[in-house]
DNA sequence: TATTGCTGACTGACGAGTTAGTCAATGGAT
DNA sequence: ATCCATTGACTAACTCGTCAGTCAGCAATA
């Protein structure tokens, strides 16, 4: 079912599909050893047009960054829009998490290429920290003071860092990056257990 | 102070000597983007002498990954040690884990490898899967199962999953991966607010 | 016909792997 | 103790393949 497109119409794709392919790419081969003849190959275009819309490889990399963590801004509106008691806001907030990082692949591999390429390009990190890092640790923090104000948290060393309470969810994605295929995990009995963890403890409750 | 080494006490040397610099190179540029004359610049010698111990740059790179995840065969008998309340000793066991993955550059730096390269070396996750982290989540599975069993842990999804436990030691080593130095993080504070996390949860407990 | 998105053949640089040759340590002979 | 033949760790300059980036020309559109 290939749809002619006009020449306007293709022209405006193309920096799109060139950052998607080459998101591909460069997931698969990391950085060094993606080469752009082959990021071309997958539009069935070649080299040369690539480098009609990206003046570097670099340039290609840092857009394509660029182009994967852009649709991160309607994050915090659902997060204001949680609702019921601090418990239920928490929980629902940890289940938007895994959502957005363990469960979509291309926020997971863009954890990968943070870690494998971050220390050659060092504003995919910052930006990166400031857009999506940042608001997150906020959102969790501002729901457990809240708890903490209404008694249903109780105060602690554990009230005050709020990246122990989503650690499960990094760790989660470290698993599914790693592991790919080869060690799969119950990811709903993990959740499960993260959420139990992080509201329970481990301690028996006295009777 | 240089020591005038025997051609033999050299020709010893000389493997673990590459292998560190590679280790440095590897972890500094990746697989693709490191070149074997500059492991070799690091000791002062030239490409054809890596290539007298090392056949190829993938056996170098293996090599490497094999000597620094070697010293691992410790961590178990330290953790049959440990004594006191089951609560003890998990907080020990967690401590000791932060020290060898969060605290120990090695370590961490063979994550971001693992992450990096493991989809073009699966033998090196695999092995590493069977060395290191079987017997690290087994040990903590045993120690919550039997805080369990004693009555000092409740029971629930959290004790069945060891995962969620120790979560916030693979954030940490994450962040500090990401983060090198530029988003410090106080890590004093951090373990203890983990250790609060995982024994009483976030719940106010019914006084 | 004029325009333009795209091609594909080209270049220059770079890096893995090779190898003929070097020279200092070694150890046996004197 | 001194000499010297042999060894072998190491070098330096090479090949060969690869790949980023270029650009003159082509062919489809408007």
């Amino acid at each position: 079912m290939e749809k002619k497109l006009s020449r306007a119409e293709q022209k405006a794709r193309r920096p799109h599909e060139i950052l998607d392919a080459a998101f591909e790419e460069f997931v698969e081969k990391g950085y060094a050893a993606t080469r752009v003849e082959d990021v071309a190959a997958r539009l069935g275009v070649t080299k040369g047009t690539v480098y009609l819309y990206f003046p570097t490889k670099e340039a290609l990399f840092e857009a394509t960054i660029g182009h994967v963590s852009a649709p991160f801004e309607d994050v915090r509106a659902s997060i204001d829009a949680l609702l019921g008691p601090d418990s239920d806001r928490l929980r629902q907030l940890l289940l938007l998490g895994y959502d957005k990082l363990a469960g979509d692949r291309k926020t997971r591999e863009l954890l990968r290429l943070q870690l494998a390429e971050g220390s050659r390009f060092p504003n995919i990190i910052d930006r990166h920290y400031g857009e999506f890092i940042v608001p997150l640790l906020d959102a969790v923090r501002a729901l457990v003071e809240q708890g903490v104000a209404s008694g249903e948290f109780h105060q602690g060393a554990a009230a005050s860092i709020p990246e122990v309470v989503i650690s499960s969810a990094i760790h989660l994605t470290i698993w599914k990056l790693i592991f790919a295929d080869r060690n799969p995990i119950d990811e709903a009995a993990f959740i499960e257990a993260h959420i139990d963890l992080v509201l329970n403890g481990l301690l028996a409750r006295p009777r």
